[in-house]
DNA sequence: GGTCTATTGAACTCTCTGGTTCGTTCAGAA
DNA sequence: TTCTGAACGAACCAGAGAGTTCAATAGACC
């Protein structure tokens, strides 16, 4: 229960625009925030409009207002998550790198930016929980994410041609192979630290995580054999 | 889904009476089984008690009876999940063959118990959205799990001893990483198929999957460089 | 048969929660 | 200033869903 913004009385000019009473970006931005953090906590069907509601400085009319129900907020959510995944994939240029520190860099990029964000992870748990219903429905994540694979799939050709990498690599299965750990390691943290007495945030594990998951995929597209 | 276990004596062959009989233990395990395949479809908070026993024969009252509650069936539904992984593990002998074979082995079995029970990753997902509470609780789960970083941390002393291993590898981390893969493309298949359009259940798929982690775990503890 | 108790079923209660109603206020246009 | 519509808040509602009540019945044991 945020105490109401008792309307500051008009800040002298001083100030570009200090406080403003009416902020319908900002406010649905400040939704938005809550959203995540409240659906990523504790899924779709655990998450309660009001608990959004109360983790802002609005009301739960304006969730209504702004984005219909539950489903369309989860929706948007899921939306936006995906999307900082993308924007962080396609900051890096593979093309300048050699093929084997081209592929340590993606490696070390999806590795990072799974441990940065956790609510991402989450968020995905949740909708394979909802067996991708929302995902299936949203063209906007469907075609920036196949994005990677066509990436992915130039750097191994590259790779090939060079003789750095052996023939035969799949692009979706690498893919998979390099998430799978990210994702695992962040995903299924609860259950590690419960069953081996491992917490995977402490920096020194993260590290060592870190290097090995590198050193496996490098070790896997490496010529010989 | 219905699995009427046709088991029901005293068959007049005529008609088919909805006989009420006694039987505890059956009405028991139908509970769970019933439990088990709603909150692993739904999880913990979208699962409904009066779905599950819509379910089952008998009726809602029977749950509480059994169980006391929402929470303690979802427990106990876990702890028996996790029962079945810890068996399938117990079954193999690492120690009769060699290094490198027994590591293959303990791949492909966790590869397969995984791709068999999607049920069971599915519901250690919803387990880690509630971080983990049930699992941290329960020792039977916690204590029976370690089992297998002994086992693998006495195949990797082996087999680095033999010289089939190179040295340095840590049990628990290269556990992580077989386990990662093989939970990964069930739990997140959903999404995985509405972003790429592969179905990982295809027969061809799920064996080259499963020749992947092989080879990459393979290389991975391979000696060199 | 008679008694006793573990099991069982139908219907009920009551809180929680997604969604709505209705009225208010602010900011800019005219 | 007045008007208009977007942005907002408090209270309300209806249905869903977890948990209970109470009595009935099956089978075991005498």
């Amino acid at each position: 229960m945020n105490s109401a913004p008792q309307r500051d009385p008009a800040e002298p000019g001083a100030t570009p625009q200090p406080v403003r009473t009416r902020a319908p970006e900002r406010t649905r931005l400040e939704i938005l925030d809550a959203a995540t953090a409240e659906f990523s906590e504790k899924g779709l069907a655990g998450g309660r409009v009001d608990d959004i509601a109360a983790r802002t400085r609005t009301t739960k009319r304006m969730i209504y207002y702004y984005f219909g129900g539950k489903q369309q907020l989860y929706a948007a959510v899921l939306e936006r998550a995906y999307g900082g995944m993308r924007d962080a994939e396609a900051a890096l240029d593979l093309d300048r790198l050699a093929p084997i520190e081209a592929l340590r860099r993606l490696v070390e990029i999806t590795f990072d930016h799974h441990a940065a964000h956790p609510e991402f992870v989450r968020l995905v748990s949740v909708e394979n929980i909802h067996e991708g219903r929302n995902v299936m429905a949203s063209p906007v994540i469907r075609e920036r994410n196949a994005a990677v694979i066509s990436a992915l799939r130039a750097l191994i050709q590259r790779g090939e041609r060079e003789g750095a990498f052996r023939p035969g690599l799949d692009a979706l299965d690498l893919h998979m192979l390099i998430s799978s750990f990210c994702f695992y390691r962040v995903s299924n943290r609860h259950t590690l630290r419960a069953i081996f007495g491992r917490d995977g945030r402490l920096p020194e594990v993260a590290a060592a995580h870190r290097r090995m998951i590198a050193e496996a995929v490098l070790r896997y597209v490496r010529p010989g054999d």
